[in-house]
DNA sequence: CCAAAAGTGTTATTAATACACCCATGA
DNA sequence: TCATGGGTGTATTAATAACACTTTTGG
């Protein structure tokens, strides 16, 4: 294919020594919403545990753990939501790498995913001790630089809420237009028109009428499916064709 | 803040043991753009390294090095370019953590990055031996996952190009919106027609007009700069307050 | 004067938004 | 029947795109 350009000398790149401390841990922002009692629509909530040892013992902290020699990083963030919350993820991306010097004692880096999983999954699980959920928006002074990802994440989630078809994670396989409003109100805290909404969604054309209606206390609201198919982009380098 | 939710046994985060032998590498995927002889527009462009080792020798590859234990994924990811360039990077922005247990013999988790740099400072300066520059669009074939990578980072570039205003980093201080334009057209593959394209960049509000103009073969263009106080949104999660 | 790029104006099309209104159900 | 959310229609506005046209220079 090309051209060469010039010449000089190559730096041979350095072999790590036995010294080269560095760790690699992998930790994952799990987003889900809760109802809570006052408040007009769902808040965005997170699973946090408390640290049990020396580094911010007794502070909470990003769910995670060391990453596996056996296993990539996508498995390891699997593993960590499976072994916080007991479930699967509905969706699961790559959020960043964080790998300041002095972002721990010792020098770790962190590969960060954030994850999406159902509110009704939450409800029906045990989650382990130490664990606790939190609104994401008041998140503060969380051990290690895991506040600055907490809000990093949110604006991601936020941002891509937007543009994609991401709001699906937090729903069951059936719903109804108005479910999925609400999701995206949640998301981006702000009401959003009933009769546009339901318009940009149908356009979309990734949800799938069902004959099957939700009734409730009015009006029955038509169920809809997510085409799965047409899956959203973005969920990382290696999955679809860019 | 929150509320407790549900109780049982932690599992303990496992501390690394002495034969965990993941190693963290950086490498940056460098943009630039050249001026192909027949081609009607510059072509991307970038800048590969022949390894001279063991895994995948004598194949092409990104730049990148070890992670050293005293610096910052993005100080590595700088130093990397101003090893293989001799360069400061006009941008630079984390693309993504490649961690899949095989994309090399032994463990190693890659911290990848992608920057831009002026064409005119690649004409300028004498690259290493063992560098040469390549269009992005073929490049196939290289060591480890790096096709990917490639082509992965070509994806966002582009996408990127379509919402910020990264196209700058390919620019000198002063330009012309033909420059501009022609920036664009490059990384999108397309013509743009110049009266939109003036309209838009103009409202933009990132442009700040300057009383020079460019004399050439017609009539002279005026020369803008660019309002770097604006600063692109997504350089990382620790630069703005989301 | 002419070629060619700089720069302006005008219109058509499409997408986003606001909001009035009808429909169907449980109570 | 009435309150309420489900669902439709429509007008206004803004963003995008297409393209005709005028301006200014070097040769």
């Amino acid at each position: 294919m090309m051209t060469r350009t010039a010449i000089e000398t190559a730096p041979a790149p350095r072999a790590p020594s036995a010294d080269d401390a560095t760790r690699v841990a992998v930790s994952t922002v799990i987003f889900s919403l809760r109802r809570e009692p006052g408040a007009e629509r769902p808040t965005v909530v997170l699973p946090l545990v408390t640290r049990t040892r020396d580094p911010f013992e007794g502070m909470w902290a990003l769910p995670g753990g060391w990453l596996d020699a056996s296993e990539s990083l996508d498995a390891a963030a699997s593993r960590t939501l499976q072994e916080t919350t007991g479930l699967a993820p509905s969706y699961l991306e790559q959020l960043y790498a964080f790998g300041e010097v002095d972002r721990s004692p010792t020098r770790v880096v962190s590969i960060v995913y954030w994850a999406l999983i159902r509110p009704d999954e939450v409800d029906a699980v045990a989650a382990p001790e130490n664990t606790a959920w939190f609104e994401a928006e008041s998140c503060t002074e969380l051990a290690f630089d895991h506040t600055q990802i907490v809000q990093y994440a949110l604006w991601r989630l936020r941002n891509k809420a937007g543009y994609s078809r991401i709001a699906h994670g937090l729903l069951a396989d059936e719903f109804t237009l108005a479910e999925l409003r609400e999701v995206y109100e949640s998301i981006l805290r702000r009401r959003l028109d009933p009769a546009n909404f339901r318009r940009q969604a149908e356009a979309s054309g990734t949800l799938i009428p069902t004959d099957r209606f939700r009734t409730g206390s009015h009006r029955p609201a038509r169920l809809y499916r997510y085409d799965r198919d047409l899956e959203l982009a973005d969920r990382g380098p290696l999955t679809t064709s860019h």
